[in-house]
RNA sequence: GGAGAGUUGGCAGAGUGGUAAUGCAGCGGAUUGCUAAUCCGUCAUCGUGAAUAGCGAUGCACAGGUUCGAGUCCUGUACUCUCCGCCA
């Protein structure tokens, strides 16, 4: 969500940054004008309210005779205001559907572009494999290790679900827990989180009114299935004004994360990279209303998953997204794309994001500042810790060997009991 | 799933139909004079203002209702706690 007063006194700049971004459909000119509209029912039926209010607390004091005709009076008051109030809600309603529909503005920095063709690469960083035999994908490395259950699993619980089993499942879960301590050892708050959650979350977090339909829906229960834990760390903390000195907060947050994947029919259907249910260890922070504290944060969260992919040892690169194809919700956003060899493609891994202010506007978290006691809208920014099973996608195929085993980074080896080599052919 | 109790500001906590006490914290100011204390104001949202000035509206979990007037009475919903049931 935007200021009001800020679209109004920057219109030019709100339609420039709505331009990049792609929303070609939203007028600022009659927001703006149904903002002032707004302001005079406000002004008028608070011009009701003020003497309606005189004459209920003049009643107390009033003479038997007087009062049937102060009664009578507020009485007709109290009819004309509801009228006035109901026009009010109307318009309000209506204001308020365009501006859950307003995206953030782009950073100034971020590169414009309409689409992903114009993501720009910031860096690659780590060499390519090179094989002396022809590697095999992921899913065949399962395969020839007995590590999975795709034809089996797809039978029980439908496509794009995913089993594995083994020292993969192990790898899954170990991966994890290398990511959490690293976030431990950065201050951050380790926190499991539900992945269910109620229709206002969704809406705080902007994934509504935006992508609708990439979200599960339990009708039953009126309840949604989380596609990330930062839907529900973006609610925790909704509604509160927090102190400055609690700031930042960092939270690790680790949940199963749902997505309908509607969008992305007969892409990915081969193996682990697109699944309708995953796990997550997601990066977050709320920090001060700043725009230099949270571009500061920003790149920390990018340094720290970074850090990962190298810990991992695989091949990435960053890339800066575009405008165009940039979240609605998003400021400035990072995505690190991991080197996969059979597809001979760098595929994403990571998602990094500044909000600033925007989601803060619409969850109402706030804080207060110490050095003007002012309350003011926090800075959210998210980053994926590391998300799998498809970080094992190129893990598995970075580091395979000749004989279908997989290599292990000596970063993660304390988090395998030590295994240098996992698979079927490793004595 | 059943029964009962509850939800008031950043926090604590009064308030049984007539303008939301009080304390703590934060912020602003004054005063004393010194590892701080005291006093006053302010403390959420919005409208009107150049205004962080005044004036006004709104705000007691949420949504309705009764009433000239609702934190207070009525209805529904959400959540919390206690007990029973079920259960990893």
């Amino acid at each position: 969500m935007l200021d009001i007063k800020f679209i109004i006194e920057n219109k030019d700049k709100v339609k420039d940054g709505l331009a990049k971004k792609g929303y070609t459909d939203i007028d600022i000119d009659a927001l703006a004008a149904l903002h002032l509209e707004i302001n005079k029912l406000k002004t008028s039926s608070q011009a009701l309210a003020e003497e309606k209010n005189r004459l209920s607390n003049s009643i107390k004091s009033a003479s038997a005779e007087e009062r049937p005709a102060i009664i009578a009076k507020s009485k007709q008051l109290g009819e004309d205001l509801k009228a006035e109030q109901d026009k009010l809600a109307a318009e309000q309603e209506k204001f308020n559907n365009i501006m859950l529909r307003m995206p953030n503005l782009p950073s100034p920095e971020s590169p414009v572009g309409k689409d992903d063709s114009e993501n720009v690469v910031r860096r690659r960083v780590g060499e390519l494999p090179k094989f002396d035999f022809t590697p095999r994908d992921h899913v065949e490395l399962m395969e020839m290790n007995d590590w999975s259950e795709m034809e089996r699993i797809a039978k029980v619980c439908g496509s794009r679900t995913y089993a594995i089993k083994g020292d993969l499942a192990r790898l899954e879960l170990a991966i994890h827990m290398l990511v959490l301590d690293k976030l431990a050892a950065n201050g951050f708050t380790t926190i499991t989180v539900p992945s269910i959650a109620k229709e206002k979350p969704l809406y705080g977090m902007g994934y509504l009114p935006f992508a609708s339909d990439e979200i599960y829906y339990l009708p039953s229960d009126e309840l949604y299935l989380s596609g990330t834990a930062e839907l529900v760390l973006n609610s925790l903390r909704a509604d509160e004004i927090l102190n400055e000195n609690e700031l930042p907060v960092l939270y690790a947050g680790f949940s199963p994360c749902f997505r309908r994947e509607a969008g992305a029919a007969g892409k990915d259907t081969r193996g682990l990279v697109r699944v309708h249910q995953f796990m997550k260890t997601e990066q977050f922070v709320i920090c001060k209303n700043d725009i230099a504290e949270s571009e500061k944060w920003h790149q920390k969260l990018l340094a720290i998953s970074e850090e990962v992919l190298q810990d991992l040892e695989l091949p990435y690169q960053v890339l800066e997204v575009c405008t165009g194809d940039m979240g609605a919700p998003k400021y400035r956003q990072y995505d690190l794309e991991a080197w996969v060899p059979t597809q001979n493609c760098y595929r994403e891994t990571h998602s990094c994001s500044n909000i600033t202010d925007w989601q803060a506007r619409r969850t109402n978290l706030r804080y207060r500042d110490n050095a003007d006691g002012k309350v003011k809208f926090a800075h959210t920014l998210n980053n994926t810790g590391i998300a799998t099973p498809r970080a094992l996608v190129p893990f598995m195929e970075n580091h395979q060997q000749a004989d279908g085993s997989i290599r292990i980074p000596e970063k993660l080896q304390p988090y395998m009991q030590g295994k240098k080599f996992i698979g079927k052919n490793v004595k």
